[in-house]
DNA sequence: GCCGTTTTCGGCCCGACTGTTTTCAGTCG
């Protein structure tokens, strides 16, 4: 049984060897929006099985024939000729910076170079010297492009680009004056892993901004450098760009940059209709030749006569639809997060002690927020039922000092045969119970499935912590039924915000509330430091179209209190 | 190859930067 994923990988693969192969812009650039589109689709058994592949964006006739051959037999007469032409390995020379299609189709047409290790060898032999369009300048380019090929072969997670980002931008708000500073891009948008770093800025002096930007000493190398926008990449080859323009485009250019790509071209494609011609250089009135400049992002949308799109959901699906409808969900905010459900102390494996990280949650201005240290079972630093007691009293002993309440809680240990760590008895005591997967990743699809749906089946479990664990363990099971089974029994799916995981991811958080569960955002943080984490799961739930009536913990404390009941009450 | 608030044909997002060019093709986002 093939993915989603995996069948919009061979249409990408189709695409790229269409494009070498020499086919038309727009036949090929079909297969990519086809790809793009299985992507986000629900699983193409079910699609296909329900008849209504061709219901989906982007899939005509002849492509469904396609997707129809690579679920039923894992490939299709189309790939079959386009690999009998091309060798597999040359798709990854158009992984290197710079190299692109029309240069793969030569070195393969001229030289019959089809892999990495082919380039590196006739780079080495001098076999390009003199010839047309193959100067020293472009050869060092690909030179440096297969070394940062070789060192990097991950997206960076979103948390680390985060950080690096900030770095950059205070370095940048060092040197000659600017106005308007930002991140854009993916990191924008939220999403879970980013390619490269985007930077926005606005300043009356532009040269002087890229001119102190590529001087950063953190750059090691110099991609481009250009009168409004340079390249630069990191020691580890990550990518950072800034571009920069007048004050006045603030709005065009972060709504330019943010992306993403099928976003930013399905709204041109509308705005051409209207003969507008949309850029990061303004709004082009194609009949009066005026030329609406946005200083806000809001600006923009609102010129083509729709609803402000949040950058977490332009995703190139259906949101500029919704936004012309005026239906686009109501994302829930930072504003709405009452409490935090997911915080560790240095009673178990946290850095921070009880005090410390109550003061932590109150200073965020939370009405509410549970201690879950770990259960007994969770190696040396694991609570039994005698130390969840003495906790219990410590938590009392501090009465009402930081004006928040203090929810007692564990998260407990869901065992490999899906009962828990701690008996009935023992949880009925506390207040609010997680309950996560920690061992035993490599149980098969059906025993995981199993054991997640028996523990949401526990009356006293209120919500599965980082449910799929994504980013730690790949561990597989059927998303639908333990969606469906948390959604029976009333037990909420967390959205983790712990760097390293996010977990679910918004596509899962997505699937979790269509199957009509109830989500938590926390931030299963472990030192102070780390209680904001919460704004990463935040983005994740936002990404997933999420309102505030999705998220048990933008509740009020009475609202959690009859959910936590309501569990109990059915189970007598 | 796909699609439609100009709908079954004629379009299909837009612009910056580089290298090697005497005016532009290729790459990238």
């Amino acid at each position: 049984m093939a993915t989603n994923a995996e069948i919009a990988a061979r249409l990408m693969q189709i695409r790229k060897l269409m494009e070498l192969a020499g086919e038309s812009f727009y036949k090929y650039m079909a297969f990519e929006k086809a790809a793009a589109s299985i992507e986000s689709a629900a699983p193409l058994d079910d699609v296909i099985a329900a008849g209504e592949l061709l219901a989906l964006p982007g899939i005509g006739k002849s492509i469904a024939g396609v997707i129809e051959q690579l679920v039923a037999t894992g490939t299709a007469d189309l790939l079959d000729d386009l690999l009998a032409r091309y060798p597999p390995t040359i798709l990854d020379l158009l992984a290197v910076s710079g190299i692109g299609t029309k240069t793969v189709a030569t070195l393969f047409e001229s030289y019959g170079i089809a892999s990495l290790d082919d380039l590196e060898r006739a780079i080495a032999d001098g076999r390009f010297e003199g010839a047309p369009r193959m100067g020293p300048k472009t050869i060092a380019n690909w030179k440096r492009g297969l070394l940062a090929y070789r060192g990097r072969l991950r997206r960076t997670p979103l948390p680390e680009a985060l950080a690096i980002a900030r770095e950059a931008i205070a370095y940048l708000r060092e040197g000659p004056p600017l106005e308007r500073l930002t991140y854009a891009g993916s990191l924008r948008r939220q999403e879970r892993s980013v390619g490269d770093i985007d930077l926005i800025c606005t300043a009356a002096d532009g040269a002087a901004a890229i001119a102190h930007f590529v001087a950063w000493e953190r750059a090691a190398a110099i991609v481009a450098e250009g009168a409004t926008k340079a390249s630069l990449w990191l020691a580890d080859g990550l990518q950072i760009d800034l571009r920069v323009l007048p004050d006045h485009l603030y709005g065009n250019l972060l709504q330019h940059f943010t992306g993403s790509r099928e976003h930013n071209i399905k709204l041109r494609e509308y705005a051409v209709r209207r003969n507008l011609r949309v850029s990061e250089n303004g709004i082009l009135n194609l009949e009066t030749g005026d030329n609406l400049t946005c200083a806000h992002e809001a600006d923009v949308y609102a010129a083509l006569g729709m609803a402000y799109v949040p950058p977490e959901l332009r995703s190139g699906l259906d949101e500029i639809e919704l936004a012309l409808a005026g239906t686009l969900p109501v994302l829930i905010e930072k504003d709405d997060l009452r409490g935090d459900f997911h915080m560790h102390t240095t009673w178990s494996d946290g850095d921070d002690s009880l005090e410390a990280m109550i003061a932590a949650a109150a200073a965020r201005g939370y009405a509410y927020h549970a201690i879950s240290d770990h259960s007994r079972s969770r190696g040396s630093f694991g609570l039994d039922r005698a130390r969840l007691r003495e906790q219990r009293a410590a938590i009392a002993a501090l009465g009402n000092r930081y004006g928040i309440r203090t929810l007692c809680a564990s998260e407990v240990d869901i065992l490999p045969d899906g009962t828990l760590d701690f008996d009935d008895a023992t949880l009925r005591e506390l207040d609010f119970t997680i309950a996560s997967v920690h061992t035993a990743y490599d149980q098969d699809r059906a025993t995981m499935t199993a054991r997640l749906i028996r523990a949401c089946e526990n009356p006293y479990v209120n919500l599965i912590g980082h449910p799929s664990g994504r980013g730690y363990a790949e561990y597989t099971f059927d998303l639908d039924a333990v969606f469906t089974a948390a959604a029976r029994t009333g037990t909420a799916l967390e959205i983790d915000g712990q760097k390293g995981r996010l977990d679910l991811p918004d596509p899962l958080a997505r699937r979790a509330k269509a199957c009509g569960a109830m989500l938590c955002v926390d931030s299963d943080s472990h030192r102070v430091g780390d209680v904001s984490d919460v704004e990463f799961a935040l983005g994740q739930a936002r990404r997933a179209g999420l309102t505030k009536d999705d998220v048990l913990n933008a509740q009020p404390l009475d609202a959690v209190l009859a959910f936590v009941a309501a569990k109990r009450g059915r189970a007598g």
